[in-house]
DNA sequence: CTGTTAGCGCTTTCAC
DNA sequence: GTGAAAGCGCTAACAG
C-alpha cells in the first residue's frame, strides 16, 4: 500500500489536516510543523494521489489536447508545442483524435464530463452546430484551434494563411515580376484553403492583374491532385509562369510533373507552395513556400488554456482570438 | 452540476447500489430494473465520473506514453500506433517527453505513483539502474521499447535491427554485386545504430569479405555528421564502392555530398539508408533503405499493455518479449 | 495555528 | 435481487 496523509499523520503526531495545509504549502502552518511533515513525507516516499486530489478539488492538470487526426509533421508540431507548455507548467498532455471510428463530437463530450482533463484544446476543420451544443454543456475551460473569425464566443487561436498566401503572392509579383500566377487550391470546405485562397485572390487584385478563372484549379491538400491539377496547367496553350499551390504536398505533385514534362524549375514553370514541411528544403531547386508557426500555435493554445485554467474565476468574460504570422521562405523555385 | 448515480437513484426508487450495478452491466440485476435505471441515465444524460471511479476502483483507462522526446516522424507514428488501438479499446493516451527539464526517472516516477494511469509505455534509449529502481517500486503494468534484449525482466517490445542491417547489406553484396561497403554508423551507446552495425558487420562476414576499419565512420544519425563522414568516405584514395548509412538523415547528408562533389548515385557511389522516412521517397534516385514499422510498433505495444491490464492477475508471471520485422525498400540508389 | 468532521461519486462487502 | 453502509485519499469548512 502506498504512503497516504494517514500515515504521515500517525507518524508525526497531527492530523490528517495539517499534513494536507504542509503539503499544499498553503495556509499559515507553523514553520516547523510544516518542516516536521515534509521530511516524514520524504522519508516515507509519499506520493500524493493525483485522482483522489483531482476528485475532491475538481481540477486537474491534464490538458485534453483534440485533433482532427494524428500524422505528419503538423500534429507532431502542434503536440510538441502544447507538450512544451504542459511539461514546464505542471501539466500532462492528453493526445486524442476525432479519428474514423468516432466522431469528434463524441471524444469532447467523452472528454468533458467525465472529470478528467481540466481544460481542452480543441482543433477542428469545422464547428458544426452538434459541437457547439456539446461546448455549451460543459464549463471547461477550451481553446480553439480554427482560422474560422466565425467562432466570436470562443477564445481561439489561429494562423494568418491570408496573410501568409498574401504577402508570398505579392513577392511573386513584385520581386520576381511574374504576372501568370496560377492557383492550385485546398479542400473547399477547408478554412486554411479558403483564407489562402483569398490571400491570392486579393495580392493579384491589389497588383492591379486581372484573375484568370482557369488558372484556379480545386487541389485537395494531397500530391496525387497536385499532379492532375499541374499537368492541365502545364498543358494550356496560355500557360502560367508560376503555381501557387496551397500546400507543399500538392506543390511536391507539381515538381513531379514539371519534371516529367521535361520543365525546369523555375525557368520553364515556377511553383511555390505553403507550410514549408520538411521535405520542402530537400526538393531541388529548394522550394520557395511560406512557413508556418505550428509549434508556437501549440505553445501559445498551451499557454492561454493553462492561464484560464488557473485564472478561471478571475476573469472569465473576456474572449481573446490569437492569430499568428508566417514567414515567408524565398527557395529558388521561383 | 452534473448529473450523478444518486439523481438516478432518487428518479427510479431504487438505491444507489442498484443503479452502479445496472450501469455496470455486473451483477444479476434484473432485466427490469436495469433497463430503468438505464433508460433514466439516458434521460438525465448522465455521464459517469472517471475520476471517482478510477480512484475507487484503482484503475485507470489512460495509457502513459513515455517517450525520449517529441518531434519528427518517428515518435508520430509512435503516438499514432497507440493511440489507434487506445481509441478502438476505450483507452486514452497521455504523451510525454522526458524533455530537457526532468529526467525520465522523474516523469515515471510522477506518473507511476499517482495512480493517474493503468498503465505505462516507456521508451527510452537506455535504462539505467535508477531506472530500474524507480520501475521496481510500482506494480504498474508496463511494456517497455527498446531493442536492449538484457532487460529480461521487463515485457518488451523492439525493431530488428539487425536484421534489418543484414538484409540490406546481404542484398547490396549478393544482388548489387559491391564489395566495398563503408558504413557511417549512429551515436555510441543507442542500440539501435549497434545492432545495425553488427548486421554489417556479420553480413560482410557471411559473405566472406573482410572488414576495412577506415570505412566504418562513427555518425550521430544527423544529415550534418552524415556529410562530414561521407565527404571524408569520398575521398580516400581507396573509397568504397557503396555507403550503408545507419539512417535516413545520415544518408541524406551523403547525397548531398556525392552531388556537391559531382559524383552521381549510384554510379559513382551507392547510397543506402535506414528507416525509410518520408523524404527518402522524394529524392532522386529514389533512396534504397530499409522500412521501420514504427506505427506497429506503437500498435502492438498499447495492445500488449491493454491485454495485460485487463488480465492482470491472470497471468501476471509470463514476460514476452516481441520482435517486430523491418522490410527492404529498393530504390535507385544502389 | 491545528484538529474534527463532512463529504466528493463511486464500488463493494454484507445483510436481508 | 436489492439495500445499507463503509470507505477509497484528499480537501475544506468549521471550530477551537
Amino acid at each position: 500500500m502506498a504512503t497516504t496523509i494517514k500515515d504521515i499523520a500517525k507518524r508525526a503526531g497531527v492530523s490528517i489536516a495539517t499534513v494536507s495545509r504542509s503539503l499544499n504549502e498553503d495556509e499559515k502552518v507553523k514553520e516547523e510543523t510544516k518542516n516536521l511533515v515534509l521530511s516524514i513525507a520524504e522519508e516515507l516516499d509519499y506520493k500524493p494521489n493525483l485522482l483522489a486530489r483531482s476528485f475532491v478539488t475538481k481540477k486537474s492538470n491534464i490538458i485534453g489536447l483534440v485533433m482532427p487526426d494524428i500524422f505528419g509533421e503538423f500534429f507532431m508540431e502542434l503536440i510538441r508545442g502544447v507538450d512544451d507548455v504542459c511539461f514546464s507548467k505542471g501539466y500532462y498532455t492528453m493526445v486524442t483524435s476525432s479519428h474514423s471510428k468516432r466522431s469528434t463530437v463524441e471524444s469532447i463530450i467523452d472528454y468533458m464530463s467525465k472529470g478528467i482533463v481540466g481544460g481542452i484544446i480543441l482543433m477542428t476543420p469545422s464547428i458544426n452546430d452538434e459541437i457547439k451544443k456539446t461546448l455549451k454543456n460543459t464549463q471547461l475551460p477550451l481553446i480553439i484551434i480554427n482560422s474560422k473569425s466565425e467562432l466570436e464566443q470562443y477564445d481561439s487561436i489561429s494562423l494568418d494563411n491570408y496573410k501568409g498566401a498574401y504577402d508570398l503572392v505579392n513577392f511573386l509579383i513584385k520581386t520576381k515580376k511574374y504576372k501568370k500566377i496560377a492557383h492550385i487550391s485546398g479542400p473547399k470546405e477547408n478554412n486554411d484553403s479558403i483564407n489562402r485562397e483569398k490571400g491570392y485572390l486579393d495580392a493579384l487584385k491589389d497588383n492591379g492583374i486581372e484573375i484568370n478563372k482557369s488558372w484556379i484549379l480545386r487541389g485537395d491538400f494531397t500530391t496525387e491532385q497536385g499532379k492532375i491539377c499541374s499537368e492541365s496547367l502545364l498543358k494550356m496553350k496560355n500557360r502560367p509562369q508560376a503555381i501557387f499551390a496551397s500546400n507543399d504536398m500538392t506543390a511536391i505533385g507539381c515538381y513531379q510533373i514539371a519534371r516529367n514534362m521535361g520543365m525546369k524549375i523555375p525557368d520553364d514553370i515556377a511553383i511555390a507552395g505553403f507550410d514549408d514541411i520538411f521535405v520542402s528544403q530537400f526538393l531541388s531547386p529548394r522550394m520557395t513556400t511560406v512557413k508556418v508557426p505550428i509549434f508556437d500555435l501549440g505553445k501559445k493554445a498551451a499557454e492561454l488554456l493553462v492561464k484560464k485554467i488557473e485564472t478561471e474565476k478571475v476573469n472569465s468574460k473576456k474572449i481573446h482570438h490569437l492569430k499568428l504570422s508566417t514567414k515567408l521562405v524565398v527557395g529558388e523555385s521561383c
